[in-house]
DNA sequence: TAGAAGTTTCAGTAATTATTGAAATTTAAA
DNA sequence: TTTAAATTTCAATAATTACTGAAACTTCTA
């Protein structure tokens, strides 16, 4: 597994990026590297292009496997298991979203849960939980926002995020439409 | 500054989390704190809230200023600089937001771009260059619709989140009533 | 069931990142 | 200006995180 120049310098940034993206340097140019090699590699050719030990290869395979980034391939007589990355690009993106979401909102959300319901011992603590009441609404809101996106077929997801900003429109069409008598508490939309 | 155990607890988990969104365990308690807390902060009361040195709570001042996230209070007479958090829940959630895209999405874009360029050498690469395509297709789609909904009026933005996957049903409709004939099938093509 | 091929585990170590604290710098009242 | 109060900087060091490689384990075939 001799990488080109090319080649290197995606699964170098990618790399580089991994550790903004939630895992390491060296799981996240393993990854680069199944999602632009058309046919699966064994860890052994992984860990000679990334020039990385046998061990962390299988440690970093571990961690995509737990992420549902990647799939085993297998090949009849080669007791090699080979891997490659699994699902259409989109499907990633999601299940990079799902599981950020996991780690970076839920425990948030349980807390946040548990300190609402506690007795302020003061007035600090009151205006504390104020905030942090705020805080969980804007976290669950964003967290069933995110995850009923996901759920959307690609379709109708493709068309709402080219609508961009257009979907404000869309939106106040919709209210015209259906004449809601419950009015924005605020001003009325605009753009 | 003494914390209660409730803010206590908030600022640790905080700090915790912080590493999950962008900055360290430090800075992510001292915003916590700053969140929580109705009156403006001096650092030296932060550093001994969280029983951190001086020059550790200067450098993530400056941290979360960069990022926008705190403001300065003058206290006239007063020689020190207190501290507050900026703006409402929802703005710091943009900051976060908007700061992360810069991060996260902005350079890899940038890469690719360069790599789409590049004559490819082989097989390989011909294969490489398609899949980079859709993962800057990818990319670009997410980053301009994040900054466009970033600049929805709240009002908008809350009735769009709330309406969470209804919105598919929001956009079937627009399709319906616009009804062209010349709809495509198969891809949804832009507008 | 033996043993070769392959994978995983994890203690030790390397690399990276965060923190301290003392010195240098800045600031503002007198 | 002067000077004391406050802040920032940064080299040294502590804490954390990642990686190696050899041993333990698993799996498949004969």
């Amino acid at each position: 597994m001799q990488m080109t120049p090319m080649i290197e310098s995606f699964v170098m940034h990618f790399g580089e990026m991994g550790s903004r993206w939630g895992f390491n340097r060296t799981v996240g140019q393993m990854y680069a590297l199944l999602v632009i090699s058309e046919t699966p590699l064994s860890a052994n050719q992984i860990a000679e292009a990334l020039s990385v030990s046998r061990g962390n290869v299988s440690m970093g395979l571990k961690e995509l496997q737990s992420w549902q980034l990647i799939k085993q391939h297998h090949v009849p007589g080669d007791r090699k298991e080979y891997y490659q990355s699994a699902g259409t690009i989109w499907e990633m993106a999601n299940r990079v979203f799902e599981e950020r979401r996991k780690r970076e909102m839920d425990p948030t959300l349980t807390l946040l849960r548990g300190i609402m319901l506690e007795t302020p011992e003061n007035k600090e603590e009151i205006y504390a939980q104020q905030r942090l009441q705020e805080i969980h609404d804007l976290l669950e809101t964003i967290s069933k926002w995110t995850s009923e996106l996901q759920q959307m077929n690609p379709d109708t997801l493709g068309t709402l995020m080219k609508l961009g900003s257009g979907v404000g429109k869309v939106i106040d069409m919709k209210n015209k439409l259906m004449k809601t008598n419950k009015t924005p508490e605020r001003k009325p939309d605009n753009e």
